[in-house]
DNA sequence: ATATCCACCTGGCGGC
DNA sequence: TGCCGCCAGGTGGATA
């Protein structure tokens, strides 16, 4: 489920209630998901929460002695409740904190992750990690280049996290239909104003997905127990032979890299 | 290097 | 009501 704006709306949630808390127990539930959650995380007990940041899809949490990684996964959700609330089904690592508050991470696939990290930079899964896409570097000039001697599919481009992060499969088929680019392109034929477009694009729809909390399918609520609001304004994610919204035609779909792939032929050239 | 495919999971849905 | 197959927001790793 999660993509940028979902891990970015939870963020923004937990930041201002747990920031300078300290962490007074953390709780291993089930330790085995996407890898089994290292035991060395529990040496962060009784440390205060300097920051929760974002790289990409993984939240860091970070203390004097070393970073906790979340990654949601496709079905993970955080919450923050008030502690000794009974388990959910799901519920597999807890962290309890000094204002009385838990907080949990429910991950119905497991495909999410829990690790530790002395130095998040450096990192394995961070540190080979492209550009943000938010950042004012993201733009045509860089995208452009990176596109230039491949042949992949634009959309391929764009969720891949060597080059760019934050950008999952419900993004990148609404990027390309508001910058009318088709998904199957590849990425060596787009011109530079094109890349202006998706770069646009991109920014635009994600920023928008933040301000709404997020899109929820079927998982997804942010730390408060809220589901996000984005998915009354996706424009072609999940209309499949469905009517464009610009044009009327019927909207086409098939499978690029095993991820459904929807797009307008009249309207993304 | 690059592209493809698989693997890891649970749960919800439609069809029979 | 039940079972079966299919599908889903991610991504590392094996393979060719």
């Amino acid at each position: 489920m999660p993509e940028l704006p979902e891990v970015e709306t939870t963020r923004r949630g937990l930041e201002p209630l747990l920031k300078n808390q300290i962490i007074k127990r953390i709780h291993i539930h089930r330790s085995k998901l996407r890898w089994v959650i290292p035991k060395i995380v529990k040496s962060l007990e009784q440390q205060i929460l300097i920051s929760i940041t974002r790289r990409g899809k993984y939240l860091i949490f970070t203390t004097q002695k070393g970073s906790i990684l979340i990654h949601l996964g496709m079905s993970g959700y955080l919450q923050l409740l008030p502690e000794n609330q009974p388990l959910k089904k799901h519920d597999h690592f807890e962290m309890a904190f000094g204002n009385g508050y838990s907080l949990r991470l429910n991950d119905s696939r497991r495909f999410g992750a829990v690790l530790y990290t002395q130095d998040p930079k450096t990192h394995p899964l961070l540190n080979r990690l492209g550009i943000e896409p938010l950042n004012k570097n993201f733009n045509s000039k860089f995208l452009f280049k990176k596109l230039q001697n491949t042949e992949r599919a634009i959309k391929l481009c764009i969720m891949d996290s060597s080059i760019v992060v934050g950008i999952g499969n419900i993004y990148a088929n609404e990027s390309l239909f508001l910058a009318k680019i088709n998904p199957n392109r590849q990425g060596k034929s787009l011109t530079i104003s094109e890349c202006n477009a998706l770069v646009t694009s991109a920014k635009k729809v994600l920023r928008k997905a933040i301000k709404a909390g997020g899109t929820t399918i079927k998982d997804f609520q942010n730390a408060e127990g809220k589901p996000g609001y984005f998915s009354q304004k996706l424009k072609i994610y999940g209309r499949t032979d469905k009517n464009c919204y610009n044009c009327n035609q019927p909207i086409r779909s098939s499978r690029l890299g095993q991820r459904i792939t929807l797009w307008c032929d009249s309207c993304q050239i």
